[in-house]
DNA sequence: TAGATTGTTAATCGATTAACAATC
DNA sequence: TAGATTGTTAATCGATTAACAATC
């Protein structure tokens, strides 16, 4: 029987958190083709982890399989989508309406999760007014507004760096509880606020080093750091 | 006098490998903003680590510092941006030109680097024959003739997942020793081609649990993961 | 029941921090 | 020279792996 711990006063260690999405990754592989059961053993080997290190990590959570058999992968990865948040929506804002902006926006697989873009903010005369996947591009100087009269789990940052910060803290002032920030720059935030960065272009940084310093140890390296 | 190890037989753990772009940054807006010299104190703090943890990263790669001074921001920045191979340029291909790709290929700083994209590549067939930021997008079944005639040096994957594969496989076969993967799934690739993901998706769900489960501990993290 | 595989405890490994001699 | 700060060694901390009793 499934039986997930409540996490109270459990601290998760950030590595476990980080390869929580690629379990829930290669689950939902695995239940689009049908497989019905899986081992740790199966599932780690595919992920290119040790089966110790899965059961470790599930073990924060709670406790997930059956001795003997494996994991249900319908049971596992449906605990997974919960632990994770994914089960629920989010309202979204995002300021900075460029490509990378419209990317996120347009990424078809969010929407497809619950995260909801209620509200698209941008500084561009030649933006403002127009709209973009049936959502009106608004001056930033209305963000503000905004925010009193359409509560927002998630701010989304894609404006340049320079911008970045004061953004932020209109995001907070106006209760914003997390800011997901694309621009190359580190946000000063209340305590309480989460943010994630995204750095893109410190990936390809480290892709440049890793050019330069060919490695002994295995090759593949997934992308995902922290401050 | 500023020295630099030979980095041959060391390896350098993932670790530092990912903060190497963090001092870029700041010593970037410390030099452009024409301050001479900085302590590991100084510098420490500014990014929210300690003092000993970056002078251990930096001494991986050689002495760079003066006792009782500190660091000549110029020199350090010079040092780091050679580690990170930022003083050369890279050509590069993208596959998929839909909002992300485009996104990258127009990103400023990339080009402002040494990061040069010389192909464009989709199968959208409104897309085909038509330019972006000056390159013509190409069909993919040519990118393997163009890697023939134009040596690469990453290949950028910015495509469905379901052709992700495929695309690395002619990346490879065509000679490119790095992708630079945008596509929410895992890459087979043989040993020696460098693979660097960066999971957008994985980002938002990270923010997702966190938003779900309060922690005690510090808020702020940066986004870099690995596999 | 016998075989398989979990969840968890203990051992190992690696990364971070503290401390300090070297030295500018 | 005295004060400051590095580079590095040693100590601590945390994360990964191994091992195994519990049990389906």
């Amino acid at each position: 029987m499934p039986r997930r711990k409540s996490l109270d006063h459990v601290v998760v260690p950030q590595a476990v958190m980080r390869r929580l999405p690629v379990y829930y990754r290669y689950l939902g592989a695995l239940l689009a083709r049908g497989t019905e059961r899986v081992s740790s053993q199966e599932l780690s080997r595919m992920i290119g982890i040790t089966a110790s290190q899965m059961r470790q990590d599930l073990s924060y959570f709670g406790s997930f399989g059956q001795q003997g058999y494996g994991y249900r992968v319908r049971d596992l990865h449906r605990a997974i989508t919960e632990i994770l948040g994914l089960h629920r929506t989010y309202q979204l804002v995002l300021v900075g309406v460029g490509n990378l902006g419209r990317a996120l926006v347009s990424y078809p697989s969010f929407a497809n999760r619950g995260f909801r873009f209620c509200g698209l903010f941008d500084n561009d005369p030649r933006l403002i007014g127009s709209e973009f996947c049936g959502l009106e591009i608004r001056p930033v100087d209305t963000l503000a507004d905004f925010l009193h009269q359409c509560p927002v789990d998630i701010g989304v940052i894609t404006a340049p760096p320079e911008v970045a910060q004061q953004i932020a803290d209109v995001l907070v002032a106006g209760g914003v509880p997390a800011i997901w920030n694309f621009a190359p720059t580190s946000l000063k935030v209340p305590k309480g606020v989460i943010v994630e960065h995204t750095h893109i272009s410190e990936s390809l940084m480290v892709l440049s080093f890793r050019l330069n310093n060919p490695e002994e140890a295995d090759t593949s390296v997934e992308s995902a750091s922290n401050q």
